[in-house]
DNA sequence: GCTTGACCTTGACGCAACGTCAACGCTGCA
DNA sequence: TGCAGCGTTGACGTTGCGTCAAGGTCAAGC
């Protein structure tokens, strides 16, 4: 007769594991000796070896059982149906690491590399860190909602610095950070934000992306709660019938004058 | 100001997700409003994406704070060592596919073919089933213990098997099942092991193959159960001084009588 | 006989990342 | 005003054991 330590050793397992497997009833209790310690025989020994073999290969514990009962062609279904979970779960692992070798090779962890790069462009326009910050904030937020249609609404805001006025627009905000409520410059820059939204509402440009109103909502808010001066900005606009500089489009009459 | 069902929403992870965050310190509790609904702002939202980004790509979440704090060398280090553990546990499941796949083809489940090649040998030579389990869970135990020398032993067992007299004797001991105790074939059987292994001891074999003598006794003692012809047999050997049938050896004198 | 160390027992927490009730309060709308 | 749908905390479940904790048992040496 054998102990449980024995029988482990034998079969190639921890004490523990035996035990877990009497917990949870892949392996049947022995009978005791007047001392309550188990004592097991062979058979127990082979039970395991047969345990550990399955278990070691993947097969789940709620599974050996059925397995070590099944016949031949049950035996075979079952296990390709664990090896189809083993294949899933590999697949899995493979494209965590696609992901990280991009996260090495540099790519920002929030931001797809065209936005990255829009940034990159801004910066070297002369808009600072801080408001680069907000901007880099308010596109992870953008991307996560449209992944797919990140890259061209990035190609398009690309194209809009092609243009120099919108190029001194971003400086100006830039600026704008730290200016007062009654700074005469945000009227400048209410000024050329609406001349803009005007020349893209006469080409037909929405700017519409397919985000919702809560979400753009969201963006605004952030933008206006960053600096005084934007708050006043967006008073100005709101003032002239603008929804907020976010969406380019004018607001319904009864929400004008809230 | 947003909700716990926005915040997760617009960073495409679940409530319970935010919850978990928050009670392991990777995202910061928010403030509350008078009802004690947690109230998030935008930069929540980032937060989490960045969370939900490097979860995604396999980062356990006890490491992405500091990834998220690190400059981009230790970045780019701490992804590398992650990236390491993710290909250590693919390796891992690929060796599990490849056991699935040897069992799906046949295999034994705690046998290698060897040994069941042997066993169906033996079949083949009129031993019958109820022995050849027993023989079976004996070889599935010592394959067990020594995985690495199992195809030699296994070998020097078919070697035996060209042995007319060998064969005999497997036949006899799977008829010996069923005999009672006064049995006189017994006695014959005992002589004919005696025979042979007087002749593998002249011809210096000592069938050690590196089992302690503990796991001998339980596989002795097995045999033994097994049936009461069994353990006559042993009897009779360990009178003529034979250490049972499983060492073939001589007992020391004072071991003789006990 | 006594100590000591190794082994046995049950019970329970820990891990990883949440999913899923339960029981109850708050909110917004018909 | 009632109800659906949100919010809150608390706690258990998942997987396969590892690892104490707090004892009882056993064999060996003094």
């Amino acid at each position: 007769m054998l102990t449980i330590n024995q029988v482990a050793t034998y079969a190639g397992v921890t004490v523990r594991a035996v035990r877990h497997y009497h917990q949870i009833g892949l392996l049947p209790e022995p009978g005791r000796n007047q001392s309550g310690y188990r004592t097991y025989d062979a058979d127990a020994v082979v039970r395991l070896i047969q345990i550990h073999t399955l278990a070691d290969a993947g097969v789940p514990l709620s599974q050996v059982q059925d397995l070590l009962d099944a016949d031949p062609e049950a035996f075979v279904e079952g296990i390709q149906k664990i090896d189809d979970d083993l294949r899933a779960e590999i697949r899995r692992l493979r494209s965590s690491r696609r992901r990280l070798a991009r996260l090495a090779a540099g790519d920002d962890p929030a931001l797809p590399p065209s936005v990255v790069g829009y940034l990159d462009r801004l910066r070297t326009l002369g808009v600072d860190d801080r408001y680069l910050a907000l901007e880099r904030n308010a596109w992870i937020m953008i991307a996560a909602q449209v992944p797919e249609r990140i890259d061209s609404v990035i190609a398009g805001k690309n194209a809009e610095l092609d243009d120099p006025e919108v190029v001194r627009l971003y400086q100006l905000l830039s600026d704008g950070l730290s200016w007062s409520v009654d700074d005469p410059r945000i009227v400048e820059v209410a000024d050329c934000i609406e001349r803009l939204m005007v020349r893209a509402v006469e080409a037909g440009e929405t700017g519409d992306i397919g985000l919702d109103n809560q979400f753009l909502d969201l963006l605004d808010d952030t933008a206006v709660r960053a600096s005084p001066a934007a708050q006043q900005l967006r008073s100005i606009l709101e003032a002239r019938g603008w929804n907020g500089w976010i969406r380019t489009e004018r607001m319904a009459d009864d929400d004008r004058h809230p």
